[in-house]
DNA sequence: GACCTTATGGTCGCGATGACCCGAACACGG
DNA sequence: CCGTGTTCGGGTCATCGCGACCATAAGGTC
């Protein structure tokens, strides 16, 4: 007998760019163009049925990879979605598995859009198919905890960066402005962050210098699974 | 064409019981021991496949109930685990959604035990069958995060319980002594408490009052999932 | 009634945090 | 070439939460 469920796995991939309107850097998320029935129209979050032959970690990954043509520069499971109502009742019962991913804002930039692959800001979302908007919600939930207590922020940045870009990532997705000299404290204090003695001129004021993050530590301690 | 990939729910079940040796109160998870290969012998999480027409969640009480007659008084998903790796490769391809559930202590002596249905010390286990060890140790990673910063510890008591008796709680989860009147303040600091003005005599001491919970919090804020 | 045990309340020092201040060092404009 | 505006980077200070510790309250036991 076949397996009555169909297991799935989408993305909730994110990434910084300029708001629209503001040019303030905000959350973005690439969507999908549902082609069929059901929510055929609406947008959705990319993803497809489970590979025989691959992890779900790596599902996420090759579905990232072919909606936006980047490569994830952080990825974790969100959720497991499998109420019974997720879908209209006519079509295949489906369990998806969610992941979160971060990828580079200038990359992201270069990543190429269609009409059926469209990026959208994070908060200003149109409803989406199915529980999706519910997900991308949660997702921007677990994000906005995890860079207060991680060094997810990271991600978004490139090998080296100055104190200021970094903060700009944290208030990007905290949405909140934060005091220059006490972000500075924190991030010395966490031990995350090694000098590299180089600083950045150019800008009309005193160069910053240069840190990078200290590979050693993981971008999240997720417990016993940190190292999946 | 049948889905290759099937689907399972397992559970992870703490229960309250004293340490066969120390008398003093630890973390019991009941285990399944597994009736044919793979694994045949071991002992594995409670669990089975999905059924076609249940919610993940009420997969993981169904299981629950069945193994242990008990109704969970708190209820979480834990983490979808799918390597390709987590069975042995004659076996079939199975994603597992894994739950844990909190029953409380006296319910859990009532529980039945037989040959095939066993309880263990959760620090003491012997090899699981599949990835359960790593997947048991998760869930005592999140438990005990998640009773420092939640009010789960209120799962394992009954309506009225006293300030000590929920520290018993916290302390046998983080195997830590507390400061009694730290751990008073920081309970009623939280706002979670609700006195009833009642106390309770009988021990070789002063007379202790009992408190409830403020049942309009929610045991924990799983942010956007809270209500699911 | 002496004494033991736990309940409950208070103090104190420390570390983290947020609000705020100020000199340092660059770019730019005149 | 110097004034001005900017951010960098270092400092102060009040507050808060927490753990260590002390003290008194109020039962039970003998």
């Amino acid at each position: 007998m076949a397996d009555p469920v169909s297991l799935a796995v989408s993305t909730v991939i994110f990434a910084l760019r300029p708001h629209p309107s503001t040019r303030l850097p905000v959350l973005w998320v690439p969507l999908v163009r549902r082609i069929r029935d059901p929510h055929q129209g609406k947008w959705a979050l990319p993803g497809g049925p489970l590979g025989a032959s691959e992890g779900l970690a790596a599902s996420a990954g090759r579905t990232l990879r072919e909606t936006t043509r980047l490569t994830p520069r952080y990825l974790e499971q969100l959720y497991a979605f499998g109420s019974l109502d997720r879908a209209p009742s006519a079509a295949e019962r489906t369990v998806s598995v969610v992941y979160w991913a971060l990828v580079r804002s200038e990359e992201a930039d270069a990543s190429l859009e269609s009409v059926n692959v469209r990026w959208f800001v994070a908060d200003e979302l149109p409803e989406l198919a199915f529980d999706h908007s519910l997900i991308v919600e949660y997702a921007l939930w677990r994000l906005r905890n995890k860079v207060e207590y991680s060094r997810i922020a990271a991600a978004f940045l490139g090998e080296a960066f100055t104190l200021a870009e970094l903060r700009a990532v944290h208030e990007a997705v905290l949405r909140r402005r934060l005091d220059p000299a006490n972000f500075r404290r924190q991030m010395e204090a966490s031990g995350r962050l090694v000098p590299t003695g180089e600083y950045r001129a150019g800008g009309r004021h005193r160069p910053a210098q240069l840190f990078r993050h200290d590979e050693s530590i993981h971008l999240a301690d997720n417990g016993p699974l940190t190292g999946l």
